[in-house]
DNA sequence: AATCCCCCCTGTTAGC
DNA sequence: TGCTAACAGGGGGGAT
């Protein structure tokens, strides 16, 4: 599932095929993923050159003078740049062409989602979108640590681990990565977010940009659909201490590692190194 | 303002 | 073996 490192994946994969490339047209083959396709897509789009493409939060954005194409994976998207004749499969939604370069035939950026969560959507020039709006900062930007997550919780009753999901509080960590984070922090995930204390606040800001930044040289986790744009799937997730592993040992203490829904989220944590 | 909870969708898997 | 039902997940949005 797409969180913050593999939309990251994605956008380094996608970056050398499409800068400075033109888009010669959209094929829509379905009107609506989660939102309807923005008409943009169809009729400012083509003809414009990727200026950029850049990742904000899990959205990418491919930057144009006449604006910006936005899009989410959602849970089971992905993006893959393909020659221009690839067959057609199962839940290709949205192809655009891209012109030929290096004497080379031409290529697709094809849009596939099963799940159709994601979106593809339109940024005007000098707009933000609204989607974009409101969004927390970047995990891995100076101002995302320990006291800024110690300021913010105060009084909020909400678990932890909901309270890191939260994409108004810090964008990018996902189910994976904040059950990750907490286990490396020993946060016990239900814990009230106003009752952790700033140091501990510091260990999870920390972990959260350890295991990010981590997972990132490792392509991203793979785990039913996530693939890259060169068709690579990620590693991260042999690496997994207790995502997935409800009932296992822990990997630290051995102990059984335990299972609970937070914020309608499947959620698993060590109940002895966690507290 | 914070929180809760439903919903969108379909491939996979657990359970009968 | 074959079916059904639960489950997975990002995140918007309405209700509380």
């Amino acid at each position: 599932m797409p969180e913050l490192p593999e939309v990251e994946t994605t956008r380094a994969g996608l970056a050398p095929h499409l800068l400075g490339r033109r888009v010669l047209g959209a094929t829509l083959r379905r009107p609506d993923l989660r939102w309807p396709i923005a008409p943009e897509i169809s009729t400012v789009l083509p003809g414009q050159r990727i200026d950029a493409v850049r990742r904000r939060a899990k959205y990418l954005l491919l930057d144009t003078a006449a604006g910006s194409a936005l899009m989410h994976l959602g849970m089971s998207g992905s993006l893959r740049v393909l020659p221009a004749a690839t067959p057609v499969r199962a839940h290709d939604h949205v192809d655009l062409a891209l012109e030929p370069r290096h004497g080379e035939a031409g290529a697709v950026l094809r849009f596939n989602d099963p799940r159709r969560f994601g979106c593809v959507l339109w940024q005007a020039p000098g707009t933000l979108h609204p989607l974009l709006a409101g969004l927390g900062p970047e995990p891995l930007s100076d101002v995302f640590d320990g006291d800024y997550l110690f300021s913010l919780s105060r009084g909020r009753r909400a678990p932890v681990k909901t309270f890191l999901m939260d994409q108004s509080v810090v964008v990018g960590v996902g189910n994976i990565y904040a059950a990750e984070a907490l286990f490396e922090a020993g946060i016990a995930p239900a814990r009230a977010a106003g009752r952790v204390s700033r140091e501990r606040y510091v260990a999870l800001a920390d972990a959260v940009k350890r295991i990010l930044a981590y997972a990132i040289t490792r392509g991203g986790t793979t785990l039913r659909d996530f693939i890259s744009p060169d068709g690579a799937p990620g590693y991260f997730e042999q690496e997994l201490s207790v995502y997935g592993r409800d009932g296992q040992a822990c990997l630290r203490c051995g102990h059984g590692l335990r299972h609970a829904v937070l914020g309608q989220r499947a959620t698993v944590w060590c109940a002895r190194c966690q507290r």
